[in-house]
DNA sequence: GCCTTGAAGATTGTATACAAGCATTTTCCA
DNA sequence: TGGAAAATGCTTGTATACAATCTTCAAGGC
């Protein structure tokens, strides 16, 4: 009888109840994160989890205290998991963050550029452009990801990854219109097939700063996860 | 008459055998590895923690992973955890990546420093100016991390934290005279009591080039964990 | 003598059992 | 009827047991 409540808790992550690896799980996780299938402030039970992915506790919990390290889920002792919201503080310092490593890495990403990185980019803005609302803010993270991979710098690419699925976050919690990268991107290749460094720094910088400046930080508090906005959408847990 | 074995294995890591939290296991881990007692390549088994720390493996498998996320411990599927050695790509990698966070963030250092964050570092320099050769080594890490601290963004100060930490794992594999930084810092220090950006991040930039050009590449290979290396200063296991 | 093949030992991977703590509800008293 | 305290149930924290895999060592063949 729980397993029942448990599936119909996490409906939409998976694709049918198999056994998957570590990695796997971690994945389906992340993309339901970045894709706001889950929103911020949401719990995930350990057995729940279990149970949708057809694995222990054990593998679960290993991979929770990885999406808590690379903070996109908050872990309290006793408490459990449940997805980050981020605080407005914090928003604004991964704004702050992106804006200055996405600009210091462009310069080395205008010196390496291939066609085949234009090409990629292309795809993936083309795919953005007809995607679900859903997928489409995934695929703006991979868009904005694989630009940054271009600098050849694994450790920043890395830390930037994490930057921008935070970001992901931050717009389920403050953003007002749905509208995530309001597909911008386009624009970005036009400038980075003319290769002119100063017009892509100039727009990366607008880029963010708009996102940013289209959040509204009024609504919900700091500290604590934001229950009015999840409420706002569709509650999670039945009554029963 | 495996515990005896073990706790040997392990010595210097620990004050005493008691019961410690997973937060006190990672603190004492971490200091080994950055102080050099726990060399690039070294086996972290876990029976043998888990016995030095009187703990069960669970919880040494947590940390074992936060270490492994942070790229300080390699984890290899059944074959366990060892102190991580970078390539020489990865090296470069850090210090490229060193050099353009901590230029960029010292802008906003010097436009925030307190007199309280100067006396701090002071502090810092002054103890490691004392400290043995083996605590010198964190303390010129915490010297970097308390002055990009000042920058105040918590995002990227994580990210560069763990950049410095692996610094120390470069140099324990490529450093030649086994100088980590050459006690440069209190010329830092004066130089942020003028004030002059220019000149600060000069200094920076040449001081992270200077430490990665002390460097020596030639000696082990890319991939495997350099056992040459390990044997030349003293083994860990006991031959029995 | 060296390489290949096999078996024993040791270590990690996963699941589960039990203990500890928090949340909710129920009950009792004012 | 409202509030507070206690008890019950649920969730997480930790340890341990067992299975799977790798490594090592030994024996046999080339």
């Amino acid at each position: 009888m729980n397993d029942t409540r448990q599936f119909h808790l996490l409906a939409g992550i998976m694709t049918e109840r198999d056994t998957r690896s570590d990695d796997a799980i971690y994945q389906s996780l992340w993309e339901a994160i970045v894709e706001h299938r889950l929103s911020p402030g949401a719990r995930l039970p350990e057995d729940a989890l279990a149970g949708a992915f057809g694995v222990s506790r054990t593998m679960i919990r290993r991979v929770l205290q990885r999406l808590a390290l690379e903070q996109l889920v908050t872990l309290r002792t006793h408490r459990g998991a449940q997805i980050t919201s981020p605080t407005p503080g914090e928003a604004r310092d991964v704004f702050r963050a992106r804006r200055l490593l996405e600009g210091a890495l462009l310069t080395e990403v205008v010196e390496r550029i291939t066609p085949e990185d234009l090409q990629a980019l292309t795809q993936i803005a083309e795919q953005e452009r007809h995607a679900r609302r859903e997928q489409a803010i995934r695929l703006s993270a991979r868009f904005h990801a694989r630009l940054m991979a271009i600098a050849g710098n694994a450790s920043l690419s890395e830390a930037l990854s994490q930057l921008i699925s935070r970001t992901s976050l931050i717009i389920a919690v403050y953003g007002r219109h749905r509208a995530g990268c309001p597909c911008e991107h386009p624009d970005l290749i036009a400038l980075l097939e003319a290769g002119e460094l100063a017009p892509i720094q100039t727009w990366m910088h607008q880029h963010l700063t708009g996102i940013e400046a289209s959040l509204d930080f009024t609504a919900s508090g700091d500290a604590l996860p934001d229950f009015e906005h999840l409420f706002g959408h569709h509650r999670e847990q039945n009554a029963s």
